[in-house]
RNA sequence: CGGAGCGUAGCGCAGCUUGGUAGCGCAUCUGCUUUGGGAGCAGAGGGUCGUAGGUUCAAAUCCUAUCGCUCCGACCA
């Protein structure tokens, strides 16, 4: 690609709106533009690397025996309301009416397409295993879109879905498609780290699941990670021992106390010169399971979080959330003050983290304003008693056998793997046929990579103060060659060069502008294309010499031009 | 949806408090000079100040409504 004739734009100036380094090195290095909140053009040079991510893992999908097909974004209301997400998916489903009055929607995933096509199509188990995949767009209307290509409304997905007989069959695929996954994040030059996950709304009970996780400090999701046993877990799925805690034992009496206008752990502590964990967290939550809705109230070691997710699975709700003010005002509970003792709710479902001992004294909240209880004990005054694993896991926790000590890792998911098991296939009534000739239902596997979120996960990994350094894998292109110097004569041995490079397939980009150097030399640095190719008027009189720099390590090679295309060739080999 | 903030030229911003000719830097265009780390000089184009009402002789500026965008929380590849 020659400069002077390209679609292609850089700012010295970082939009307003991007907050993290791989929104402003795209927007300033020309590869994204935003249209709106959460859409993006890709432009020719981002688009470029969208393409190679999107190579490379249909490359390794079709190695796993998984076959590409392509459905439509659109997709009909019927499908939905037959598995019954159209009215879980709620607002992120973008969902509307044809002319006929028909429901429609974006399609924010595919599983009842493609089972939907699956079942119309199979019959028999001589048919299985079988693993389809497609590269498409997906609409998700994310309540918040941010940070550019990260989290998009509008992105690109990799998703594939598997179909088997048995949970043997499943395993398997399942375990081809996780080296895949490995394989194609290994091309795409990205450190990253494969984590349990939780299945969430996905999966069933006893089904894996996996996280590929980019590391990166910028990243939305927390791993809790022990390098001794390798144990490695998203934080919403975590489960760990808490390390440091020394009960306080006393016979004292419980007994109410003056904490006027303290109404966060850290000041009620402060003021009584208790540590956190002796006094109790209380959090009070409303929980929808079916037409049921409860009202729960979570008691947690003052300086513990709840882990959300582990609290919706204890009770099995389809939805949770906390109690917004007025609401716990009209329960009656006093914001500041609430604890487990004294409380008159009724039906109240109470619930002890197991990391409370409950021999121990502790400093709770006495549902009176501005006072506290001293010396609450659980075992000796607490009136319900249940206790289940809620706490989030946190830096310096134990693993659950014991002993090693585990630290937290910020990462950005990239890829994601499940065992759907029959959710999908019983919803929408699959049958097919087993050896026996009886009606059976198959299980299935699906497996996401979001590509425009690699390219964004990408940069948050391998930039500096200058721009981008990409992976070879994935850069728009190889090598920028910059012509510093005017002469006609000099453009014309360029130009030789440029027709040579293309000659021998190396992706090359001419920055043939008439440009000082300096401007040629910020945005070779910006683009970050692994290697620059300088060919310098003044130098090249003197020596005859072109140099190659690598933009990563910064390393310089003065090389003569017949050399050009066989020592790019070697150095892109090496990195 | 709850909380916070911002909408003025393609981008980054000033002007608004105290109403009175719409400005600066970058980018873009022209000419000359310049070519090893975002060049210099001279000139040029580009904005119904998000939108709609209102107050006023007069509104970017004050008031009201509305839309959009961004950030912090529950969602997710």
């Amino acid at each position: 690609m020659k400069l002077t004739r390209a679609f292609w734009q850089t700012y010295k100036e970082t939009p307003s709106d991007a907050e993290i380094p791989s929104h402003q090195l795209m927007m300033r290095a020309g590869l994204i533009h935003k249209v709106g909140a959460g859409l993006y053009t890709y432009l020719p040079m981002g688009y470029r690397t969208i393409r190679k991510i999107e190579q490379i893992v249909r490359e390794e999908m079709d190695r796993a025996n998984c076959q590409e097909l392509l459905m439509p974004m659109v997709t009909p209301g019927e499908l939905w309301q037959e598995s019954g997400r159209w009215d879980k998916m709620g607002a992120l489903m973008l969902t509307f009416k044809d002319k006929g009055e028909r429901d429609l929607c974006l399609s924010p995933t595919n599983e009842e397409t493609v089972t939907d096509v699956f079942r119309k199509t199979i019959k028999s188990y001589k048919d299985l295993p079988v693993t389809l995949y497609q590269i498409n767009t997906k609409f998700r209307d994310e309540i918040r879109p941010r940070f550019g290509l990260m989290r998009g409304r509008e992105f690109t997905m990799k998703d594939a879905y598997s179909f088997h007989m048995d949970k043997p069959c499943l395993d398997q695929v399942y375990a081809d498609l996780y080296r895949a996954y490995e394989n194609c994040f290994r091309r795409m030059g990205l450190e990253f780290t494969v984590v349990e996950a939780d299945g969430g709304a996905m999966a069933s009970a006893d089904s894996q699941t996996h996280e590929f996780q980019v590391v990166a400090d910028s990243g939305e999701d927390q791993i809790i990670y022990c390098a001794e046993t390798g144990y490695a877990a998203n934080i919403e799925k975590a489960r760990t021992k808490r390390a440091d805690f020394k009960p306080l034992m006393t016979q004292a009496p419980m007994k109410e106390i003056a904490t006027p206008d303290r109404k966060t752990i850290e000041d009620v502590c402060t003021y009584l010169k208790t540590e956190q964990a002796h006094s109790l967290k209380s959090l009070v939550y409303k929980a929808i399971t079916g037409q049921v809705e409860k009202t729960v109230l979570v008691l947690l070691l003052g300086d513990d979080s709840l882990n959300e997710i582990k609290l919706s699975a204890y009770l099995k709700a389809d939805h949770l959330a906390p109690l917004a003010d007025h609401e716990l005002t009209k329960a009656g509970f006093l914001k500041g003050f609430i604890g487990p003792h004294g409380l008159t709710q009724k039906d109240l479902v109470v619930i002890y983290d197991q990391a409370v001992a409950m021999d121990s004294a502790f400093v709770v909240g006495a549902n009176k304003t501005d006072l506290h209880f001293e010396n609450f004990i659980p075992n000796r005054d607490a009136s319900y008693k249940d206790q289940a694993d809620l706490r989030l896991a946190k830096e310096g926790d134990l693993t659950i056998e014991g002993s090693k000590k585990v630290s937290v890792r910020r990462g950005i998911e990239v890829g994601h793997i499940f065992q759907l098991g029959d959710k999908y296939t019983k919803a929408l009534s699959v049958k097919i046929l087993d050896k026996n000739g009886k009606q059976a239902v198959p299980l299935m596997g699906c497996y996401g990579i979001g590509i425009t979120r690699v390219a964004a996960a990408a940069i948050e990994q391998n930039h500096d103060e200058k721009g981008i350094i990409w992976p070879a894998s994935i850069a728009p292109y190889h090598v920028y060659f910059a012509l510093i110097g005017k002469d006609p004569e000099i453009l014309a041995f360029a130009d030789k060069i440029y027709q040579e490079l293309q000659e021998q397939k190396i992706e090359v980009v001419f920055d043939d502008r008439n440009v000082g150097p300096g401007f040629k030399f910020k945005d070779a640095d910006l683009l970050g294309l692994p290697l620059q190719l300088v060919l310098g008027e003044r130098d090249f009189k003197e020596d005859g010499m072109l140099e190659i720099r690598e933009r990563k390590s910064g390393l310089v090679h003065k090389i003569k031009p017949e050399e050009a295309s066989a020592k790019i060739k070697s150095l892109l080999a090496s990195l």
